[in-house]
DNA sequence: ATGTCTGGCCCGGCCAGA
């Protein structure tokens, strides 16, 4: 069972990346963010003609998360997190699918830093840890996915330095990030990669993508219950390259359930 | 410091957000 988080930047836009990206790599559940489209501008009938069954949370121009799956439809469990601090801003969608409970997010990116687009980040950082040791207290097989517009360490961007200033890779920021592992989930990309610099995203400018200057910015988190499952993640670096793609890449988990 | 791209506004380039 392959899962994979997207930001697609725009699905209407991207959409033709989309369709290839799925034909091609075929991943059983996705998560999808920044579809920048209204619930009504949402391409579900495309998205059903390509096999997947989707539940969406749009909003006009800005954020927005889906979750698709081939492996059964998704039954939605919630659509923001318990003690979100911005309803009007869609960020979160969770679902079961196949006895797994994804959440798919995308994290405020909290620039400028500091100010209230600062608080915010840390605001709904704190409704997701919170949350978030919920589902480890309850033992639920679940996985947290997506965009959590944070860089964790200095092994996940080609050079610190240059992010020093950035909300992306505030020591604050970062602190939420290693508070939330720290209550026993596991961050996949890593731990199947624990000595490889892997990005998930290049800006557009300057060939960062052709120069490999990229951050690791998009994580899945597993529970206890299912980390034991995990075999194998990585990076789709191919649909980076394609024209008018995302400044994203997909990332992926392969579980053996 | 720079740099790129999209959607919105409403029809031509700007601006915000990322």
């Amino acid at each position: 069972m392959r899962i994979a988080s997207y930001n697609i930047n725009g699905i209407n836009s991207r959409f033709a990346v989309l369709e290839r990206w799925l034909k091609e790599f075929q991943p059983d559940i996705v998560g999808l963010q920044e579809l920048k489209c209204t619930d009504d501008a949402f391409p579900a009938a495309a998205i059903e003609a390509l096999g997947y069954s989707a539940i969406w949370h749009g909003q006009r121009a800005w954020n927005g998360v889906a979750l698709l799956s081939k492996v059964g439809r998704p039954v939605e469990t919630r659509r923001a997190l318990p003690a979100d601090p911005n309803l009007e801003q869609s960020r979160y969608i969770e679902a079961a699918i196949c006895g797994i409970l994804v959440g798919n997010m995308y994290a405020p990116n909290g620039n400028p830093q500091p100010g209230p687009k600062f608080d915010y980040k840390l605001a709904w950082l704190d409704a997701l840890k919170a949350y978030a040791q919920d589902l480890i207290d309850g033992e639920v097989p679940a996985m947290l996915i997506g965009d959590y517009n944070i860089i964790p360490t200095d092994e996940d961007v080609y050079k610190p330095e240059r992010w020093k200033k950035d909300a992306l890779f505030a020591p604050a920021a970062r602190e939420k990030f290693r508070e939330l592992v720290e209550q026993g989930w596991t961050d996949a990309l890593r731990k199947t990669h624990p000595d490889e610099r892997i990005y998930t995203f290049w800006h557009y400018w300057r060939n960062s993508f052709e120069r490999d200057a990229g951050i690791r910015i998009d994580h899945a988190l597993l529970s206890p219950p299912l980390a034991k499952k995990l075999k194998k993640a990585g990076v789709d670096r191919t649909p980076r390259g394609w024209e008018k793609t995302s400044d994203h890449g997909p990332m992926w988990v392969e579980l053996k359930l």
